[in-house]
DNA sequence: CCAAACCCGAACAGTAACTGCGTTT
DNA sequence: ACTGTTCGGGTTTGG
C-alpha cells in the first residue's frame, strides 16, 4: 500500500510521506488503514516499538484534521510531548496546525483552541478536561501513546478515566490507542470499540538472546562468539563486540540497563576504558566540548562525574541528572558520538534513544514492598530489549540479556524471551485513584449522584475486566465520605435519590489537581496556624504518649550545637552567618522582613513550616531516610517543632514518625535551596542528584501555588498566612533568601547573580535601572550580553554597555578569593561572600 | 626498629521512575 | 541479590 494511494488526507501528505521515504506502508500500518482509521473508525495497534505507530496515529489524526475536525495525542511523558510536537510540525506545511501543552510548558501563546493537533500528557488532558478546557468538546480524534501503561498503579487510573471522560463528551469519538505487544490488547480494544490490530512485525531485524560464557545465544539457534577474559566482565566484551563490528561502516554503540542509579554510574566509568580506546581524535575532541558543556550544567559531583566518563565515550544516565544533562547525552548517544550509555529505566520508556546493541545487564530490581530484588516485568524488558536497532541506520538490533549460569540462561529464555507480556490490568479501584477522581467526576459535572457516578465508572477498563462489581462501589463509598467529611462534596437526599455536589472548595482542590488528601493536610495545617491560641501549642505539639514532650520546653538547648555534627564544617547556622554579613555588607536591614508579614497570624508560619506541610502530602515523593537521618532529624525536629504545622505523630508510631522525619528532610532540603544552599552541597548532603533538586522544588512551588489558592479560599485562614506561602513559594522558585526576590523575578538572573548584584550594591530591580553600569557589569564578571540583557528585562531605558568597562572592585569584595570564577557560568558559592 | 603506607577480606549500607497550577501581586 | 564502601587487622616498605 503506497501512501499517495491513501485517500482522506491533507492534499500533499501522500507525496511528502514518499518523499520521506516511505515508499510502502509497513503491514502493521497497511492493517491499521484496512480497518478504517482514515474513516473515522477506532482502533487498537499492538505492535512493537519502533515498527511505526506514530504514523498510524499520524494517519488517523491528518485525515480527522482533513474532516474538519480536531485531535489530541496523549503521551506519557512530558519529554515526549515536545518530540511528538516537533515531529508531528512538519505536516504545518500542508496547513495542519500543532500545540503542546504540559505541566510546564504550553505552546507559544496561541491559543490551544486553534490547534488541529494538540499534544499532551494525560494528568494535563485530566486538567483540562477539570477546568473546562473549551476545545475538548470540538476533539473528533484522540490517541493514547503506550496505552498499556493504564497498569501503573499510580498513573493508570488517570488515563484511564481521562479516556473515559472524552469518550463520554464526545460519543462519536475516534480512539486510537498505541499500545506494546502484551498479553490482552483484545480487552482494551473491547473496552475501547475499537478493531484490533496486533502484530509482531519489526522493519528491522531484533535478534534476542542471552550471554554465558563466551558466546551469545539467540533465540533463533544461532550463536555468536563473544569472548569474556578470564575475570573479565560480559559487558565490557559484549560493548567492544558491538564497536569492533563494522556494520554500515561504523562500530554499533550499546545502550546498557541496569537496576541502580550508582550501579550505571560505576559501569559507565569501567566501560569507559573500552569506549575510550576506541576514539578518534576528532572524536575526543568532540567528547572533550561535550564534558565541559556538561560541567557547566551544574556544578555538582554527578555533573563532575558526568562529564568524565563522557570524556571517555561512555555516559550514565539516570533521573538524578538535570534535564539538560539528560539531553546533551541523548542527543550525542544518536549523533553516535557518545558509544555507551548505562542507563535506569529512564531511557526505557523515554524518548527515542535506540542503539545497535541494548544489554540488559540486571533483570532484578530492588523493591522494599516485595522485600527484597524482584524480577522484572516482562513488558519491561521488552520494552528495553525494543531499543535495539536504529531504523535506516542499523541493519539489525541485537538485544542481550546476561547470565552467570546455565541454569540462569534457560531461566532467562523461559521468563523473558518466550514469555508473552502481562496482561494489563486496571488498577482503578483504589482509595488514592479514586479519592481524586471520583472529585473530579463529580465537580465537573460528569455525575450528580452516587449512581451516576457508578455509571460514569462503568465506562472504565476496570468495569470491564473486573468480575467484582460490588468492590469498585464499596471503594467508592469509602471515597465519598472521605471527600463529604473533608467540606469537598455535599450529599443531599430529596425523596429516594441523593444529589452529589461539588462544594467552592471541593471545585478548587479539583481545579488545582491535588489529591484530595493533600488539600485537606495544606488546609488543616493552614487553619491551625491561622488559628487563635497560639499560646497552647504546645498542646498540639506534644508527642501523644510518648513520654517525649517532658523535653518539650528544654529543646532550644540543642540549638547553636547540634549543627555541628552530622555535616562536618558546614551547618544551617553558618548560612545565617554568612547571609546575614552579606546583606550588613549591602547596607540593607537583612532580618526579618518575614516575620513583619506574618505578625499578625496566631502563630509564625516559616517557610521550613510550609515546605514541611506540602512535604507531607501525598503529591510529594518522599526522601527516605538513610542511616543515621533519623537521629539528624529527630533533632532538627526537636529544635524546630514550633515551626511545624500539623500534630507530630508519636514516636513510637514507627512508620508514621519515620514518614514526618522523611517530610521533614524534605522540608529542609527546600529551607537549605531557598537559603541559597549551593546546589552540590545540597546533593552531597541529601544524598540525591541535581535532578532530584530540581524536581522537587518544582513539586513545592506547584503544591505551594495550590496552597495559596485554599488559603484565599477558605475559611480561617488570615490573608498574612497567604502572605507567607506567597514568599515561601517564591523563595523557592528561584532558590533565594528574603532579600533578593526583586531582583530574582527579573529574567536572566538566577539566584547566584541576584547574590552578587546584591553584593555589589544593587539591592533591587529599581537599582538596576539606575546604578552604574560599570558596577553592573563587574557585578556581572564582564559579561556585556549578559548585562545588557538583564538591563532590558529589568526595564532600563539604555541597556547598551558599549563603551562600558567592569568596576571590578563591586565584585571583588563578593567574590574574594575566587578569581579562577571568571567563567560567566555563574557558580558563586556561598563561601563567596562570607 | 618503628611507623606509615598498603592490601585484603569481612561487614555493612543502599537500592527506578513519572505528572500535577494559574495570570495577579 | 549485588555492588560499592568502610573498617580493621595484618603485612610490606621506607627511613
Amino acid at each position: 500500500m503506497k501512501p499517495s494511494s491513501l485517500s482522506g488526507l491533507p492534499a500533499g501528505v501522500g507525496d511528502a510521506l514518499e518523499a520521506e521515504g516511505v515508499a510502502e506502508l509497513y503491514p502493521p500500518q497497511a492493517a491499521a488503514v484496512e480497518a478504517g482509521i482514515l474513516e473515522g473508525e477506532s482502533l487498537v495497534a499492538a505492535v512493537p516499538t519502533a515498527s511505526g505507530k506514530t504514523l498510524i496515529a499520524e494517519l488517523a489524526m491528518l485525515s480527522a484534521v482533513e474532516r474538519g475536525g480536531k485531535a489530541l495525542y496523549i503521551v506519557p511523558l512530558r519529554a515526549l510531548a515536545s518530540e511528538k510536537k516537533a515531529e508531528f510540525e512538519r505536516w504545518e506545511d500542508h496547513g495542519v496546525t500543532v500545540g503542546v501543552s504540559t505541566g510546564n510548558y504550553d505552546s507559544d501563546g496561541e491559543w490551544l483552541a486553534t490547534r488541529d493537533i494538540i499534544v499532551a500528557t494525560s494528568e494535563k488532558v485530566d486538567s483540562l478536561v477539570r477546568n473546562g478546557a473549551p476545545w475538548i468538546d470540538d476533539l473528533t480524534c484522540v490517541v493514547s501513546d503506550e496505552v498499556h501503561l493504564v497498569d501503573d498503579s499510580h498513573r493508570g487510573p488517570t488515563l484511564e478515566v481521562t479516556l473515559a471522560k472524552l469518550r463520554r463528551v464526545n460519543p462519536g469519538l475516534q480512539t486510537v490507542a498505541l499500545s506494546a505487544t502484551v498479553g490482552n490488547a483484545d480487552v482494551i480494544a473491547d473496552w475501547l470499540d475499537a478493531e484490533l490490530v496486533e502484530s509482531d512485525w519489526r522493519p528491522i531485524d531484533l535478534r534476542v538472546g542471552v550471554h554465558y560464557g563466551n558466546a551469545i545465544n539467540f533465540d533463533d539457534g544461532s550463536q555468536r562468539e563473544v569472548r569474556v577474559d578470564r575475570g573479565g566482565d560480559q559487558t565490557a566484551a559484549l560493548v567492544a563486540d558491538a564497536l569492533d563490528t563494522e556494520a554500515d561502516g561504523q562500530g554499533g554503540s550499546s545502550l546498557v540497563f541496569v537496576n541502580s542509579r550508582r550501579n550505571a554510574e560505576s559501569a559507565a566509568r569501567r566501560l569507559g576504558e573500552v569506549t575510550a580506546s576506541r576514539l578518534t581524535d576528532d572524536e575526543r575532541d568532540e567528547l572533550r566540548e561535550l564534558a565541559s558543556e556538561l560541567r557547566d550544567v551544574s556544578d555538582t559531583e554527578t555533573s563532575t562525574d558526568l562529564a568524565s566518563a563522557v570524556e571517555e565515550g561512555a555516559a550514565f544516565h539516570h533521573a538524578g541528572l538535570a534535564s539538560e544533562h539528560r539531553s546533551l547525552i541523548e542527543d550525542a548517544f544518536r549523533d553516535r558520538l557518545v558509544k555507551c550509555v548505562c542507563a535506569t529505566p529512564t531511557l526505557a520508556a523515554g524518548v527515542n534513544t535506540p542503539a545497535r546493541r541494548v544489554i540488559v545487564r540486571d533483570w532484578r530490581r530492588y523493591d522494599g514492598d516485595y522485600g527484597g530484588m524482584k524480577p522484572l516485568d516482562v513488558l519491561e524488558v521488552h520494552q528495553m530489549c525494543g531499543r535495539a536497532g536504529r531504523p535506516g541506520l542499523d541493519p539489525y538490533g541485537e538485544a542481550v540479556l546476561l547470565a552467570s549460569s546455565a541454569d540462569t540462561m534457560d531461566e532467562l529464555f523461559d521468563r523473558y524471551i518466550w514469555a508473552e507480556a502481562e496482561p494489563v490490568r486496571s488498577k482503578l479501584a483504589v482509595e488514592p485513584a479514586l479519592r481524586t477522581h471520583v472529585l473530579a467526576t463529580v465537580a465537573s459535572g460528569f455525575a450528580s449522584t452516587r449512581e451516576g457516578l457508578l455509571e460514569f465508572l462503568d465506562n472504565t477498563l476496570y468495569a470491564t475486566q473486573t468480575d467484582d462489581a460490588g468492590r469498585l462501589e464499596s471503594v467508592t463509598d469509602r471515597v465519598l465520605e472521605y471527600l463529604e467529611i473533608n467540606g469537598f462534596i455535599e450529599r443531599e437526599w430529596s425523596g429516594n435519590r441523593e444529589t452529589l455536589t461539588a462544594t467552592g472548595i471541593g471545585h478548587t482542590v479539583s481545579r488545582l489537581y491535588l489529591d484530595p488528601m493533600s488539600a485537606a493536610t495544606m488546609i488543616d495545617g493552614l487553619r491551625e496556624a491561622c488559628a487563635d491560641g497560639g499560646d497552647d501549642r504546645s498542646a498540639d505539639y506534644a508527642f501523644s504518649g510518648t513520654g517525649v514532650e517532658g523535653d518539650g520546653d528544654g529543646i532550644e538547648t540543642s540549638e547553636g550545637e547540634g549543627d555541628d555534627g552530622p555535616f562536618g564544617t558546614y551547618s544551617l547556622s553558618d548560612v545565617d552567618a554568612g547571609a546575614e554579613t552579606g546583606a550588613g555588607a549591602g547596607g540593607a536591614n537583612g532580618e526579618s522582613a518575614g516575620e513583619e508579614k506574618t505578625e499578625g497570624a496566631a502563630r509564625e508560619l516559616t517557610p521550613l513550616g510550609l515546605y514541611h506541610l506540602v512535604s507531607r502530602t501525598p503529591d510529594t515523593y518522599e526522601l527516605y531516610l538513610k542511616s543515621g537521618d533519623r537521629e539528624t532529624y529527630e533533632e532538627l525536629l526537636y529544635e524546630r517543632e514550633e515551626e511545624l504545622l500539623g500534630d507530630a505523630p508519636s514516636a513510637y508510631d514507627d512508620v508514621n514518625f519515620e514518614d514526618w522525619l522523611a517530610s521533614l528532610k524534605t522540608a529542609r532540603l527546600l529551607e537549605d535551596w531557598a537559603s541559597e544552599v549551593d546546589e552540590d552541597r545540597i546533593t552531597e548532603r541529601y544524598g540525591v542528584g541535581p535532578g532530584d533538586v530540581r524536581g522537587k522544588v518544582e513539586t513545592a512551588e506547584w503544591l505551594l501555588r495550590a496552597a495559596e489558592t485554599l488559603a484565599r479560599d477558605v475559611e480561617g485562614v488570615d490573608g498574612d498566612a497567604v502572605l507567607a506561602v506567597r514568599e515561601a513559594r517564591k523563595r523557592v522558585e528561584y532558590g533565594v533568601r528574603e532579600e533578593l526576590l526583586d531582583l530574582a523575578g527579573v529574567r536572566g538572573i538566577g539566584r547566584k547573580r541576584a547574590r552578587r548584584l546584591y553584593e555589589a550594591g544593587i539591592e533591587s530591580r529599581v537599582d538596576l535601572r539606575e546604578a552604574e553600569k560599570a558596577v553592573v557589569l563587574g557585578a556581572l564578571r564582564g559579561r556585556e550580553r549578559t548585562a545588557e540583557r538583564i538591563l532590558e528585562h529589568a526595564g532600563r531605558e539604555d541597556p547598551s554597555m558599549e563603551g562600558v568597562r567592569a568596576d571590578r572592585s563591586a565584585s571583588a569584595a563578593a567574590t574574594a578569593g575566587s578569581a579562577s570564577d571568571e567563567d560567566g557560568s555563574g557558580q558563586a558559592n556561598l563561601g563567596d561572600f562570607g
